[in-house]
DNA sequence: ACTATATTTAACCAATTAGTTAAACTAAAT
DNA sequence: ATTTAGTTTAACTAATTGGTTAAATATAGT
């Protein structure tokens, strides 16, 4: 076998078991359940990954780390603030589309080992957007907008792109919304999570 | 026994089942492990609630139901609009803070049997509010406020008071901020997220 | 006192499951 | 041709776990 299948046997155990992760969480996934889904049996998963756990947190790191890398980063970039509010609502929501996976994934086990979940969040390199909330201070200071707890501002972003994704089966059970009306629905969220972020900071 | 202690007994179950399923979600969760936190053992635990799926269904369903009375009852009330906005995010934020199981235990279970969960939902008498959605898009028309899809604005809602619940440890361990500290933070949110929403609706 | 029910103890069973092992087979690389 | 590593098959084990059972004990209501 060349390196490339060897490549492709890992990374499609690795796709197998997130989402058997996700649908089952850890303690419900089976190291079967994820050989068969990767179309290989259990003595070539095992040889690819020695335990459960481990190929559950390289999962983990994995995701985080693409969180940080893929939207966290724009925080931290040079844009002035309803520029960078605008940018980041979109970019997140377009991220989570193309990677569902990954709210689940962690929401599975947010209330397992939650120190543990913490320390990997910190390795991943994500940590509290320094940047964003100065300029938030500032622009407070200079009068430009109300005043605001910049943790609150980033707790209201957070919300408004990640929560649809969280309660997508239920918002669409109670409310009777098809799977493709509910995408549409979050895809104009892109562009009106930001103007009512941004309306909730203009003065009135 | 008197039929006050069974009571107990019955009780005492419900709550530490209650607790070991958020905390292990229903696979991790061991029926020995319930018993151990009731006070009880095994045998007798089996001899109230006859297995596991049963026991966790019973409380899912009491969790529902409390949900429904408890604040969705709200958005069908006479209320007008904004004053509706008001009372319901903070009823509802501190119906959370008195239930902070509730989000977990819903949470660990949503990518489970997505199906079986809606039926829940519906059983409990959970249903898209109505009363509300009708007002929004009559204040709509009037002119009063900004042209709002009403289920954005239901799941905007949703978001600014159930997520802070959701990404507590996370945000917690992110911007290092002690227990305390966040239940004063969301205390604030009670005032706050409907002053948000609100300006969201006002036309500029 | 008698009954019915709550509770404990302790052993047990059957099924599941993570992980192991060893032998055989395949195919690329040298 | 030989080596090396990926892969399969199939059987196995050791531990866990949901659920059961039966006998003994406790206790409240009658």
């Amino acid at each position: 076998m060349s390196e490339h299948e060897m490549q492709n046997t890992r990374e499609s155990i690795l796709i197998a078991a997130r989402n058997v992760f996700v649908k089952k969480g850890y303690a419900g996934a089976r190291m079967q359940e994820i050989a068969d889904e990767a179309g290989i049996n259990k003595a070539l998963l095992h040889y690819y990954f020695k335990n459960k756990e481990t190929l559950f947190e390289m999962i983990l790191f994995e995701a985080l780390k693409t969180i940080q890398s893929g939207i966290l980063v724009v925080l931290e970039s040079e844009m002035d603030l309803f520029e960078k509010i605008r940018f980041f609502c979109s970019r997140y929501i377009s991220f989570l589309q193309s990677n569902t996976y990954l709210v689940s994934f962690i929401l599975n086990e947010i209330n397992r080992d939650q120190e543990k979940l913490v320390k990997y969040f910190t390795r991943a390199g994500i940590k509290a957007p320094e940047k964003l909330m100065i300029q938030i201070e500032e622009e407070t200071l200079k009068g430009n907008i109300r005043k605001t707890d910049p943790r609150q501002l980033v707790l209201n972003i957070l919300s408004l792109c990640i929560f649809p994704f969280i309660a997508r089966p239920i918002v669409k059970g109670v409310f009777r919304i098809q799977e493709k009306e509910y995408n549409e629905l979050i895809e104009r969220r892109k562009k009106e999570v930001p103007e009512w972020i941004i309306s909730s900071l203009k003065k009135e």
